[in-house]
RNA sequence: GGUGGUGUAGCUCAGCUGGUUAGAGCACGGCACUCAUAAUGCCGGGGUCGGCGGUUCAAGUCCGCCCACCACUACCA
């Protein structure tokens, strides 16, 4: 069963914004697949950056004093910093700076213009000083014969030199491509738009400007910078050696699963232009884009103005990194929108992680320690817990890999607990502490199958909470090497010593 | 306006191609237990499955209409 590797990536992060819940939430989805397909002995590389390029960043350079450079370099640190702070495990950090990237954006036109693909036109349209942005039509009000955008700033018709990539020739194709790749962008429901977003009929797609300079410049045109959407999908192939096609790592791009994460608001650009761009060009599109939901706060729309942005930093201080990562990804089906509050958070800390799994583990290890002089009965079974076994905690690990495959993190959560509360309800009636002075040896088989389910649990769970899982493993015995899911098929010798058993999770007093 | 989708217990949601008394978690009530982070287990109350009409031996599950809500309807990223 051996699978292709897989690359996964976020999105880049454009550098003028803090981070927030959004990327981190994309992030930390795109974290635990990899780590899931690692423990899984699956070949893995996981991709996330910055992307520093663009109009607003120049002004932004602009209005602090500062170079775009030293500007893009400061800011864009504290996406580095999220990484350290979610705890992610990406092997490969991206910006959109680096003179690589520069090479393959460069590269990447090229090779399109090469093939016919651009061409020298000009866009035009009713732009707004004041916004820095083009309008449609039906967006514009007309009073006294002078039209203003919904801003409220007036509008001008403005024509200026730009390349256009051919994108009106590649809906027809797109739609091929989507019939022959259903699962290629999802949710469905996700699909369904896009989809008749193409069949609408495609325009051909600005990809040059010459109103600022802070980007890649067109190759042989050095007045024009290349849009920064252009740029900025590009990162994805920069990352794995593109265009050298000797790369060691350029095989992530030729056979392995292309995956890439994003939010629902940039679909569109993945789902659309980046594969009419690869393909374009005469390279592999991706496997497969999947894009997700939104927070609310506390049932509230996030917004600046609002001033209810959640800072990730802030979340994890409060409540720890794990019950943080687990919250997030166990609340809302990927995919769906969903809401953020202290509350349900609290709820799922305290009810699940510390009360059904940090107990259970801690019940089961305080009886082996005091009843078994803290040594590991070998294995055997019961007949009740031969049933659980079989039911319960033999199918997990596919169960939970069926999930993940699938971007169902609330799912294969679900199915991990669904699988602790059967093993409270399996010690509550086998009743070991009761079994000690009737029938002792009963009373090891027990423990034995208990222990035996929290090492699948500690071991499926590590991807979502590396850090508290690690620990659980130690408490379990589960040697460093042994942790991996092929391993669950080996059982651990008894005879083993265990550690005094100490609480996994801190409970947090409920507000309300 | 157009297209797609959603509406099931107090809350969040499962219910594949229509078929026994409609399910789960949380919340709530009672009981049991005492190994454990005052944790756990068992039992229970609670739903005219948005509304109306239709197809069928049989509809939450199919069809029509209506109501409510959501998403998409291109070039700031």
């Amino acid at each position: 069963m051996s699978r292709p590797p897989l690359y996964i990536t976020t999105p880049i992060y454009y550098v003028n914004d803090r981070p927030h819940i959004g990327h981190a939430y994309t992030s930390l989805a795109a974290d635990v697949l990899a780590r899931w397909n690692r423990l899984a002995g699956r070949e893995v590389y996981f991709l996330t950056g910055t992307d520093e390029h663009g109009q607003k960043v120049e002004r932004a350079a602009q209005e602090a004093g500062e170079e775009p450079q030293a500007f893009t370099d400061r800011v864009s640190q504290a996406f580095r910093d999220l990484t350290a702070t979610m705890g992610l495990s990406n092997d490969g950090f991206i910006r959109t700076t680096e003179p690589r990237h520069r090479a393959a954006c460069q590269a990447l036109w090229k090779a399109l213009e090469a093939r016919g693909e651009i061409y020298l036109g000009a866009y035009e349209g009713w732009y707004a000083v004041r916004d820095e942005a083009f309008y449609g039509p039906d967006e514009l009000t007309e009073r006294d014969g002078v039209k203003y955008a919904p801003s409220g700033a007036p509008v001008a018709w403005v024509k200026e030199p730009s390349y256009f990539f051919r994108l009106s020739a590649w809906a027809d194709r797109l739609l091929a491509f989507y019939e022959k790749n259903p699962d290629f962008i999802q949710p469905a429901s996700r699909r369904n738009e896009v989809i008749a977003f193409v069949k609408a009929g495609l325009h051909d797609l600005s990809i040059s400007r010459t109103s600022f300079r802070w980007g890649v410049p067109v190759p042989g045109d050095p007045g024009h910078v290349m849009y920064v959407w252009l740029d900025a999908l590009t990162n994805y192939i920069t990352a794995l050696g593109y265009p050298d096609e000797r790369a060691e790592l350029w095989r992530f791009w030729q056979s392995a699963e292309r995956l890439h994460l994003v939010g629902k608001d940039i679909l569109r650009f993945h789902a659309i232009y980046w594969p009419a761009f690869l393909m374009a060009a005469g390279l592999n599109p991706p496997s497969r884009v999947f894009a997700h939901g939104w927070w609310t706060n506390e049932g509230q729309k996030i917004s600046k103005s609002l001033g209810n942005v959640i800072d990730p930093v802030a979340l994890v201080a409060e409540f720890g990194l794990d019950p943080v990562r687990y919250f997030l990804l166990r609340e809302v089906p990927f995919g769906q929108d969903g809401d953020f509050s202290r509350n349900a958070l609290i709820n799922r800390l305290n009810g699940e992680l510390a009360d059904a799994l940090g107990n259970l583990a801690n019940r089961t290890l305080s009886l082996i320690q005091r009843n078994c002089e803290g040594v590991l009965p070998p294995p055997g079974a019961t007949e009740t817990g031969a049933a659980f076994h079989a039911g319960f905690i033999a199918p997990l690990a596919q169960r939970v890999g069926e999930h993940l495959d699938r971007l169902e993190f609330h799912a294969a959560l679900e199915a991990v607990f669904e699988a602790v509360r059967e093993a409270n309800a399996h010690i509550t009636r086998e009743a070991p502490w009761a079994l000690k002075k009737t029938d002792p040896a009963r009373m090891a088989l027990v423990l034995r199958e208990l222990h035996e389910a929290l090492r699948v649990f500690a071991t499926l769970l590590q991807p979502v909470m590396p850090g508290t899982m690690a620990r659980m493993l130690d408490q379990l015995g589960v040697p460093e090497g042994a942790r991996h899911l092929g391993a669950l098929a080996t059982p651990l010798p008894g005879g083993l010593a265990l550690p005094a058993p100490a609480p996994l999770f801190q409970k947090m007093q409920n507000p309300a």
